[in-house]
DNA sequence: GCTTTTTACTTGACTGAACAAGTGAATGGA
DNA sequence: TCCATTCACTTGTTCAGTCAAGTAAAAAGC
């Protein structure tokens, strides 16, 4: 009685391809961020900035530009700074340079911590993404997911990557 | 000075092909849950919430078979249940036939609302996913997402699709 | 050179999600 | 036929995230 003839429902293979796809949106993401937690109690968030940190010169960084990596706003990364700070694993100071920046810098433990939760993470993307896929799958996986990220850009009109507040 | 040589990071093509899911995994959920919000005032989760109730016969499902098809927690599905009946989409009331169930059917004005919001959310999906990719890549697709899925499946034994609490 | 604006955050109020501890209805065993 | 247990939720608490003000430093305008 309803479906109305508008273009209102997707249907047969297309159906198929986006509900499985729907479900890995759903559940890889809580997969990775379960793992990080049980072994090494960060999440993949967090595990993010300690990350970019970490591959930063002088292990330190400004909020802003460690937002668009972390492709965060601002103020979830401050929220977030707070509680690794807390942690002992990031410091912040006003940079001597400009006093409206912030830099975030990875503490010797923090280095630590990043250094004893990569293998597992690493092992995790392995297992759940990489390994169950053909060499040609992977590639192919590469080429979907720019197509799909480029729909998305044009989208929001190229929004460069430093998404405000 | 990092860098062990355990198997502690992606490169190459591996770190390509990570990266840019690991950009869909974050970007898509964001641009299909802005749509729905923007367009319909309603989270991706309580469109599915609409969608299952609005698929299912009499408009009615228990709350524990919905919380499988939103693979979501009961406790989750309760709260979002009580922000739908105060929105008048959704009506609770205890199974007649066993009292511990509870019955949430979709009102009239619910079907209404999941009949407004459908056509905006399904032509998203297109233009961010279906679209932009070929009828072999959208094939391809749905495989690789499968592999993914019994990868993540296979992790943690097969849970059956009710996760409780 | 003094105000106004912009930039780069930070913070308070509020919302939604998770976890654990309830509650109340059925069920199962002695 | 009780009492304990299980089931199917619901609710108290806590915590992370967002949005809308803040704040303080630099830049721009006049």
């Amino acid at each position: 009685m309803p479906d109305h003839n508008a273009p209102a429902a997707l249907g047969g293979d297309d159906l198929e391809t986006w509900s499985a796809l729907a479900t890995v949106l759903e559940w890889l993401p809580a997969a990775l961020d379960a793992e990080l937690l049980r072994d090494s109690d960060v999440t993949h968030f967090e595990y993010g900035i300690l990350f970019a940190l970490a591959n930063a010169s002088d292990l330190t960084l400004r909020m802003s530009v460690l937002a668009g990596y972390a492709n965060s706003s601002l103020s979830r990364l401050s929220r977030a700074i707070q509680r690794l700070e807390t942690r002992g694993w990031v410091q912040r100071e006003p940079d001597p340079d400009d006093g409206r920046y912030t830099l975030a810098t990875l503490t010797n433990r923090g280095r630590e911590k990043f250094h004893q939760a990569s293998p597992g993470h690493v092992a995790t993307v392995n297992r759940l993404v990489l390994d169950p896929l053909t060499q040609s799958q992977r590639r192919l996986l590469r080429d979907i997911s720019r197509r799909i990220l480029r729909a998305i850009r044009e989208e929001k009109g190229w929004q460069p990557p430093l998404s405000s507040n």
